[in-house]
DNA sequence: CTGCCTATCATGGGATATTATGGTATTCAA
DNA sequence: TTGAATACCATAATATCCCATGATAGGCAG
């Protein structure tokens, strides 16, 4: 599970270091990295471990082979997503149309969603997460946990 | 498992390198290349790996034999599909023909999209891609991946 | 509780291997 | 013999590996 936040260099030959604790989650015994692709949803982008891909792609499986909104999530997320392996010291190299794509100048922030990531320029998502922090307060009576000992925010 | 995207050269004598991410994937240990046809969708082929064309070969044989879908995908795919293996260097000869259909003129990009591939003109795909990207982005919703700790793309 | 030791982590630089691509030679068949 | 297809070689750019360093955190002993 993706968890925390932290801030990495990215240097001139493009290499950031993955958290140590998010190399932890994505093992999948065959490829040692992770997957990363531009969001379609602003200037950042999305990965997580291959096994992410994979459910992702069943999910896809599902639908009707020829639903073009099935096509379309094939070639936004299959297209746009590359493999980027762990060297030996737990670095990727993120290609640069991905960096430029979101902005990423000498620094990223990982951001850790669970089961999936993100990765932000530093000042992008400063300033995101204040309105995230923002919406989040106006809506505070949907996050109640369903089930027993609802224990609620607030 | 294909992804990413990569447009490479393809020159006077119709040599075109496949990316070599893609090549680690169609090892069969028995033919070492591709298999690669016209889509019956549109201006551009489709490909994968040897494994691929079993996989719809056992797909068609639990259709009934004489069901004309059946009979047309046969021809659509298993009657245009040429086996192109690599060279040395990762390269295959793309036959003239298929270089037409899909009006590649100097260059062709590979569109990973997880157990295939297909093969485009840039310029065509760049449209293409721009309207699949809009789609993907109005359907988010749909893609929602089931069970706890849903990460699902939004 | 405090200071030291050690393991792990993030980061930098240089060496090495791969990749994509162009060109040349060689084979094969017509 | 000639053309086309195939195999072979060369190279520049790039990605990958490998080692070294400083920082940090945790464990252990006094």
């Amino acid at each position: 599970m993706f968890l925390s936040t932290a801030t990495n260099t990215l240097d001139a030959k493009g290499r950031l270091s993955v958290p140590a604790d998010f190399r932890a989650v994505v093992g999948d015994g065959n490829f040692d990295g992770i997957v990363v692709w531009p969001s379609f949803d602003g200037a950042y982008l999305e990965g997580g471990g291959i096994a992410l891909l994979q459910d992702y792609q069943s999910l896809l499986e599902t639908m009707d082979p020829y639903d073009e909104a099935r096509i379309a999530f094939e070639r936004a997320i299959f297209a746009e997503s590359r493999r980027l392996s762990f060297d030996g010291t737990g670095r990727v190299t993120l290609p640069k149309d991905l960096a430029e794509y979101a902005g990423l100048n000498g620094r990223a922030t990982f951001i850790g969603l669970g089961r999936r990531f993100e990765i932000w320029s530093p000042e992008a998502y400063q300033s995101h997460a204040e309105t995230a922090r923002k919406m989040a307060r106006e809506n505070r009576h949907r996050l109640r946990l369903q089930g027993r000992n609802s224990g609620q925010v607030q």
